[in-house]
DNA sequence: CGAAAGTATTTACAGTGGAAATATTAACGG
DNA sequence: CCGTTAATATTTCCACTGTAAATACTTTCG
């Protein structure tokens, strides 16, 4: 099995499928993610997919991971280089919100429990990388509630709180048609101060 | 017309299919939302709708126009016996966070695109009602950075992205995967200390 | 009373996901 | 090397979906 196969078998239909996948719901939208589209743009029949994941719900909850996969570089990215607790935050809450400006289509699918199964192994560990990066860059900041019993958590719940109905909101239009068809500002500028503890503190 | 008429017109088949629709949602999820299963329920054919709403699309947004009702409704409960700056504020998140943890269903629908048509006048108009109670409450409330130009509009959104991301993040059990099955606090544990000026304040 | 507009039905159709039986291939032990 | 077994993919079938088009019934209004 070299992965490349055409015969009978594919040899690498899973993840064929779930590449196939990520191309339509990129073009077409969710609509378009059909389980028979998805088979057919692999060159295989509309049942195949049933081997490996079980029904269209599981192929659709294998494209949501590979899209937090994909999400949680997306975050990573511009982090790393950003120096500063401030600038790391930022970053990274302009990674997340630009991760579902660019893909909202999989954004949506990735947050939806019609398409998701959030109960799957696969896509919590990797859910659980977004939301690691997340929890990383929110140390060692903490606004006024933060130092209290499980502050550090609740410092983590509000940002993803935040950020992710903010990218929601905004990949819909809610903000649009409900502010009268002003330009919704960027994350960054809807974040409430921090207390930023010096780099060197936990 | 009397609107109970039972013969070949329904004479108030419009209302009917939405109520229909919100009782099918309640019981069955989205899944069961189908517009032979609305129309079975009225007791009409499957067609029938088309005549009042073009598509089961236009059937979904009415009822997610009549679900924004229900929200503004929810988010005003308890917020009129509220006193002060704060009480009324965590009322409206709580209003908010209630709504969508009773009808899931409904509040998934009413925020997602596939559903519901975001460009529909008549659910624009509802929805903005929803915002209102919102924006209404966040009058006379800042965080550091409100008072800068447009703050009071940076604050609404703030509010509005925390507490709906919130809601979805609950509701789909987000929080609980990626936490580890601790449960998460309520809305109000999250929120920024805000600077809630003095009442008789705009 | 008659025409026209509104409302609902019937029928037909292309599409969907899933179940079951079947065919093909790969893997592995003799 | 061969035969059995498990894995994988296909074919066929089914119930169900939303929509379109033609038709039937009702109300409204001139």
């Amino acid at each position: 099995m070299d992965g490349t196969a055409k015969g009978y078998h594919h040899g690498n239909l899973k993840t064929a499928l779930v590449e196939a996948g990520l191309e339509i719901i990129e073009a077409e939208g969710l609509a378009g993610l059909s389980l028979r589209a998805i088979a057919a743009k692999v060159g295989v029949s509309h049942t195949a997919p049933k081997n490996h994941f079980g029904s269209l719900r599981g192929l659709l909850t294998a494209i949501g991971t590979e899209g937090f996969r994909l999400h949680a570089a997306g975050m990573r990215e511009g982090v790393a280089e950003a120096s500063g607790r401030k600038a790391r935050l930022e970053a990274a809450m302009r990674g997340y919100v630009r991760f579902a400006e660019a893909h909202p289509h999989l954004f949506q699918l990735m947050f939806s429990p019609q398409s998701c199964d959030f109960a799957d192994t696969d896509l919590i560990a990797q859910a659980r990388e977004s939301y690691a990066v997340l929890a990383d860059i929110s140390t060692g900041l903490n606004w006024d509630k933060a130092l209290t019993p499980g502050g550090q958590q609740r410092t983590e719940m509000m940002l993803w709180s935040m950020v992710h109905g903010y990218a929601m909101l905004r990949i819909n239009g809610n903000f649009v048609h409900r502010t009268g068809g002003t330009t919704p500002w960027n994350i960054e500028d809807i974040l409430p101060d921090f207390n930023y503890l010096p780099e060197n503190d936990p």
